[in-house]
DNA sequence: GCATAACCGAGACGGTACGTCAGGTCTTCTG
DNA sequence: CAGAAGACCTGACGTACCGTCTCGGTTATGC
């Protein structure tokens, strides 16, 4: 099995170690839940896998590699909205997922992380946006876009402008008030937006 | 003038250097918009200030202190609703100072970094609250309740939550994808509240 | 009484507060001792004095001054030589008593950390030697001088040579050993001096 | 050879390098006799040996430590005394040697720094002892030991006390008067002793 | 089936900034 | 006008991490 496999190699000349990968990405998830981004550092973390400083190094120029990284492919497995055929449907489990998302310990917390690293690192923000929050955008705007395919919405809608209408007030929420992000709150947004575009 | 007699003193035993102060505040100012929020340390402000470490250390904990400083009071006399008698008017033009605001750099980079700060620092994010964004949130509501009072709305509207749809996505843009927030943007969402709600 | 008079006044147009200077020879003594001299800093003198620092720097340039005047005029009161009129008695009474100063913590103490500081400080080394141990120097030729005015010493005999032959192994002892000097030791240096030369 | 590939590496697991090791023993040398103790600081040791402070700290837990390293082997390969089967000839060229140590620049200075920190120093003057000044009073007796087993000197001859009364005069000299020490001086010690115990 | 090349751990290295402490200077008010 | 109080600038302290480097050891090819 290649798990076994990857746990038992420790050098080779034909790629890296997936055992020192795992260990890195997981103790830096850790380290950012118990002591937030500031206690992440380099040093603790190799501390923590088990691993040389320099082979963190080698792989991940900075702590935010590594972050961007452990992000992985959470957005696209746990905030792809589904597909009812019924766009308020839609948009109140998705929107639901997002807040989520968001405000859940582990998963949202390396997301928040770098979204505020971002705000005073444009070289990151760049990156951030260029390998996730595009695409996320693009998951976002699906059911609108099904909706149009089904003729549930006029074509010459603007979906941006109403992926921002609906996605915008949580991001506040979560981003500068603090405020917790109910279910109610989620729907009643959705209903906003769809029955004002209905 | 109390101005005049405090920049003169230097060290005694009636209160601290308005000098030093001045000067410190202006130093991280300057240090956060060249240098970003990485480049500004304790060293470097008192050595462009100069001013002795110990002096700032006496009188601020830390960096983000003096940036809650720093933003003083510039929230309040550049975010003020206008008040027009008219509520879509006041809204356009409020809304449009919040993303001049946010998106312009010296007023704006202070705020920007302590709420990316404030993602990994939940000390910080209680104070930044507490301090400012509480505040600010009871101006944004001013022309809401100005509006209700005229009789312009109805009495039972749920301003918080227009206040969110308002504010909301222009933070995102800003906080979130970083694209510019152009006057045709604030003034639709304008639109879209006051529509709803009239 | 002058004593009375000092203790109340504190700050005046007639001169210095003999309170203040007394404090501050008293506390930089107790401090030396408790602390060593590396313990020995001015704000603690001044805290301990219950006196403002710039009242011992106008008084005294730095610490060691505090403590050239804090030995004042304790060898010349304890190091004194008795005239017996017997060289061998006088000389090993103030040997016996040059010991016993060094070695004692209080007195001796306060010139030891002098010497020490004096390894390393020219200057100090300078001051120290125009200040006391010259004067010492001279007392410690008393007897020998005695001696050669009564006829007892021959009169072309090395003073200065017979002491620090005398002398000299004491400090050596106190300085670089740091072994007990009983009273056996100085007494045989006595009688080493004063056979060979008698 | 050992040294070739000592200086070569950087930094590595097989210990430290001897290539910082020396700059700082020289740095701390050089700064010693250039401002005196007080100006031998840790930052200016690693600025001027080309060193990371955490460096020294790794090795040295002071600059005193860093001092009785570079102290070194150098009282045993300079005050070694000779050996011409000739109890005088011996002395005068030993007593010579340690006056002329004491009292060089280089040499001498750090060994008279030492010993004036050691009078506030009580762990350091242990450390002192221990390390150093025992075996070279061991060093110091050897003349009279051997003279001793050649049957030159009484086997009763307490040589302790000989060597006090040798040794003592010069340190006194250095250490407190600060008066030279000629070779007529210690010849003359030296005579002292050997007439008087012959 | 043995050399060898890529990766691994360990950790010392030259640095920057941290937050604290004391030094010595200054200004103000009080007695 | 001396003394208290204490803020000021300076500079050293000892520590934590940074990112780079060298080293010896491990393993999976590939000659």
């Amino acid at each position: 099995m290649a798990d076994d496999q990857a746990r038992r190699h420790h050098g080779n000349r034909h790629g890296r170690s997936e055992r020192a990968r795992r260990a890195v990405l997981n103790a830096a998830d850790d380290l950012l839940v118990e002591h937030g981004f500031a206690g992440l550092t380099m040093e603790k973390i190799a501390v923590r896998a088990g691993v040389a400083k320099q082979t963190i190094y080698r792989w991940w120029p900075s702590k935010v590699d590594v972050l961007l990284d452990a992000l992985g492919d959470d957005l696209a497995e746990e905030l792809t909205p589904p597909d009812h055929g019924d766009l308020r449907r839609d948009l109140r489990e998705h929107l639901a997922a997002v807040a989520e998302f968001l405000t859940t310990a582990h998963a949202g917390a390396v997301l928040r992380a770098l979204l505020g690293q971002a705000q005073h690192d444009p070289e990151l923000a760049a990156r951030l946006r260029a390998g996730h929050l595009l695409d996320q955008r693009a998951r976002d705007r699906l059911p609108f876009e099904r909706a149009v395919a089904r003729g549930e919405l006029a074509a010459g809608t603007d979906l941006d402008d109403a992926v921002e209408r609906l996605i915008g007030p949580v991001h506040y929420r979560v981003l500068v008030t603090g405020d917790p992000v109910p279910r109610s709150f989620t729907d009643a947004l959705v209903d906003r937006v769809t029955v004002q575009d209905g």
